[in-house]
DNA sequence: GTGAAAGCGCTAACAA
DNA sequence: TTGTTAGCGCTTTCAC
């Protein structure tokens, strides 16, 4: 690799005359300008990032911060890391994928303290989050994507989960729904105060309410056999809901599985929505699922930018809710006029 | 931050003995390294990687090169490249997530360039891969997930196609099974030349010939309807096919569409099995499908390994081919003995 | 408009 | 066993 000293001499300049030609940091005569330019191209020059960051502390490095999958990471939370990748690239930075392992705090003390990094976006944030804390203790520029319960003046890009609960609710209310049922996320979930869980609930429960439509959301099933024993639960408990929204992808293959089992079909005899999947998820099932897609790759780019936009010294705190998408598929459909045969 | 000066003042010592102390490059009597390691406690002092990596020319990050997203990024290439972050961090790595644009030659040359990088992880490696040219050429030290053609003494970790192939032909075969049809990936797949599409192909052939089986494998169904499309020429042409197994996960959904839509039913009428595909996947179908799992994280993860194990200066290439799991669902059952019903 | 020199935090000769 | 010194490649005063 060649370095600032080799065009400066084969420019016949000094190595701060190069810097400054390269970087505009003071002008520099147009005809010298040209001859370090073409140096620099002959040799193929890159300024070294480390020399770059040694002096003005600054990397243009930023670190994902993700947890090791538990129950398996989906593709939503790629699209996140590939979101904010390729939004760091566009601005000129560069992503670090730093897994956390069982102490989340003592891994971020280690990457911060590396001074690898300028600063360091969040995913899976809880409610309430140690790591906010930390970081911003120790003063470290941070994003979020998701958010604590109160963010005060955090950079954060999250789902907006009253939109797209809003969304969600007047497509079944519009296609003649009266009463939606809602399966959130597992009960271990909202154990760890897992943001999403708790603000869709919220959300849907109040869309419900405000369209004037019955609701009913006592159910958490977090597998393919919970989701089932929900379902026949549901229509136990409550025979006159004809629209269901889950949000555990492995509970609505439950769910599909009851509906069969009990020769009801979809949608003719429940409408049935995937909430917080990919498309590329909602696919998969036959028929296709409708789906509330979340805009992953979005709010990872957003939160990068964010980031960055704190690092290069913006303005007040950006905070941004982008609701989720409402893909229609082929589970949805009003509800049938007379009973539901099957068992 | 505090610097190893501080370190040094503290302790009373000279820098270089910090140095050595904490790095054990030379000897230092254990009194000295005692009140060394103490302040360095006490001021929690962290050496920066950034001057390090200057003088030592190492900076212990490793870069992941991965192509943008076209049709959709899968669970398995997010599992790559968790298990190589999660492998590179036991090491005290660092992993870059980058990624290709329009011109991955170009990315390769700029993220190489900026000597931020010790090395690269290269993903999707086309049998034909422009960048392992450049790589080699350019003496950067890279490993593969996944290989070309002729790999020479390149480093990689791959699936080992003609195991998992095997382990196929002998589930099937095991079951009772005399014909098995094979579904490649889409046509676009294969003119980019990709491998597991080619060599999956190969090893399929070669399994279902060893086994003396009948094999039928003209289709590459790249989404659900051509899936449907396919399966129901299949049954046209190769009646008497009693097990089949696919490679993409869209075709497979419609695969199950058209078995369901002539009146058969899986496994009872046909053996399905999901090839390449995480058993997360396959558990979103109902049945559940028998799948042939890569083991994505511990290939990236064996990819990290081998790059650091070159940059360290090991010995001899390390080339690894690891089978698929097969994971038995509901989908594969013995043929029926007579003839199917339906349309 | 340009150059010389100091220094970012660290490692590695070389001396003592 | 320890200290002194010279860089690594760059940016940034400060002179000229």
């Amino acid at each position: 690799m060649s370095s600032i000293r080799d065009v400066a001499e084969r420019a016949r300049v000094a190595v701060s005359t190069v810097s400054a030609a390269l970087n505009g940091t003071r002008p520099v005569a147009a005809d010298t300008r040209r001859r370090i330019e073409q140096a620099a191209a002959e040799l193929g020059y890159r300024p070294s990032l480390l020399a770059r960051g040694l002096q003005s502390k600054r990397t243009r490095i930023l670190a994902l911060l993700y947890p090791t999958p538990r129950s398996g990471f989906g593709l939503t939370e790629m699209q996140f890391a590939t979101g904010a990748a390729e939004a760091a690239r566009e601005l000129g930075y560069h992503l670090l994928l730093s897994p956390e392992h069982a102490e989340p705090v003592e891994e971020l003390r280690h990457i911060t303290g590396l001074g690898l990094v300028d600063g360091v976006l969040l995913m899976e944030v809880g409610l309430d989050d140690e790591r906010t804390d930390f970081l911003l203790e120790a003063g470290v520029p941070f994003s979020m994507i998701g958010r604590t319960r109160d963010p005060g003046s955090i950079d954060y890009a999250d789902i907006d989960f009253a939109a797209t609960a809003a969304a969600a609710v007047a497509h079944v209310a519009g296609l003649g729904h009266r009463k939606l049922a809602f399966f959130n996320l597992s009960a271990d979930r909202h154990a760890a105060r897992y943001g999403p869980a708790i603000r869709a609930g919220a959300e849907f429960a109040e869309a419900a309410r405000a369209a004037g439509i019955g609701y009913v959301d006592d159910f958490r099933p977090g597998s393919a056999d919970e989701g089932g024993q929900a379902f026949e639960r549901l229509v136990a408990a409550h025979p006159d809901t004809t629209a269901l929204a889950v949000m555990d992808d492995h509970a609505a293959v439950g769910v599909i599985a009851a509906v069969a089992a009990r020769g009801w079909r979809i949608p003719e005899d429940l409408t049935l929505l995937l909430v917080l999947s990919s498309a590329r998820v909602a696919e998969m099932f036959h028929p296709r699922l409708t789906t509330l897609e979340p805009p992953s790759a979005e709010l990872g780019g957003l939160g990068a930018r964010m980031l960055i936009g704190r690092l290069e010294g913006d303005g007040p705190p950006a905070q941004r809710l982008l609701p989720c998408r409402l893909v229609v598929g082929d589970s949805s459909a009003p509800p049938r006029a007379g009973e539901r045969t099957g068992s």
